[in-house]
DNA sequence: TATTGTTATACTCTATAACTATA
DNA sequence: TATAGTTATAGAGTATAACAATA
């Protein structure tokens, strides 16, 4: 509902979060890039799982969970222990010393936020937060396919290493 | 100054964005991906310019940005011509057909824009993007290196990709 | 010797498609 | 035949390093 200036300046704003991103992304330890991170995370978030509900958090492609998941595997972070129920998947665990890996992460994350918003409120950080949930929100679940009749635009934004895990009271995931 | 369950919900949605933005540039015209849309944007927004400017603005490293650029002279969207004061660089500037081009997307922007955020008011979408130009100059102009305590302040090189004034009327800056 | 820019190489993340093994 | 997951291949984006031309 607002004029073009305003869209185009959200896009601009979204853009500039993706560069704020990449920088977030390097100081991710060198063994644990931000797809098994983003896989730690989730598991220790919603708890054990399957490889297809793991593509639907992360949004992304089986094939590429699979690989996240093998990185994560390889390093003893997670296991695949056989579905009883379905011989064809394996539930995804998180393991001790993936809780471990994933605390030094959540530590990272947390000292650097700290650092960069040593100015903000809580209330703004939760504000920030609100409004980047209803920023997501209204673009729905089907954020990956098209979004117009004839195909979309541009724009650009952020994932910050999707570091951080968070304790299981927080609602909304999504990711 | 918040707690860390707060700034892992953060980082939560922040990581939200960066899924929303891959469905985004899902959708650029085949013959224009992200970088080189950036580089049109920025060169309309900025005007004419050299490699190290764009580099700045694009926070990105000189290589990445010289390929960018590459994509976009080839398809007659930038053109190169000699800097007369410095015959090691070049003057890089947005042609009538770059000027279409970056039109084309500015409008398909603006379009899902007006769809995606239809619930929106425009003070709603004004304090988002207030806010979000908060966190980028929360993380400074040196996001792009280390992010912790111990590691060190960028010196030199304030990166205006984070400024982002809006003088010209088509702001914009896909990508 | 330092700087501007290009090119070569490599790595991460992603997607599509082919393949295995179950249902 | 359909589904869960893996692997092979490819493409975009980025970074580092070596190189070219000019300062």
């Amino acid at each position: 509902m607002a004029a073009q200036a305003l869209y185009a300046e959200l896009a601009r704003q979204l853009n500039a979060i993706g560069i704020l991103r990449r920088g977030l992304l390097r100081a991710l330890p060198v063994d644990c890039p931000s797809g098994p991170a983003a896989t730690l995370s989730l598991l220790h978030r919603h708890g054990e799982m399957r490889m297809g509900r793991l593509c639907e958090l992360l949004a992304i492609d089986m094939s590429v969970t699979s690989r996240h998941v093998a990185h994560a595997a390889e390093r003893g972070w997670v296991e695949r222990v056989p579905d009883p129920a379905d011989r064809r998947s394996r539930i995804l665990r998180l393991t001790p010393a993936g809780a471990v890996k994933l605390t030094e992460l959540h530590d990272r994350t947390a000292e650097m936020f700290s650092h960069r918003l040593d100015g903000w409120s809580d209330g703004e950080v939760e504000q920030l937060i609100a409004m980047l949930t209803r920023l997501r929100d209204s673009f729905g679940a089907d954020c990956r396919v098209p979004l117009l009749a004839h195909s979309v635009p541009a724009v650009s934004a952020a994932v910050p290493a999707s570091v951080s895990p968070a304790p299981p009271e927080l609602p909304h995931d999504h990711a």
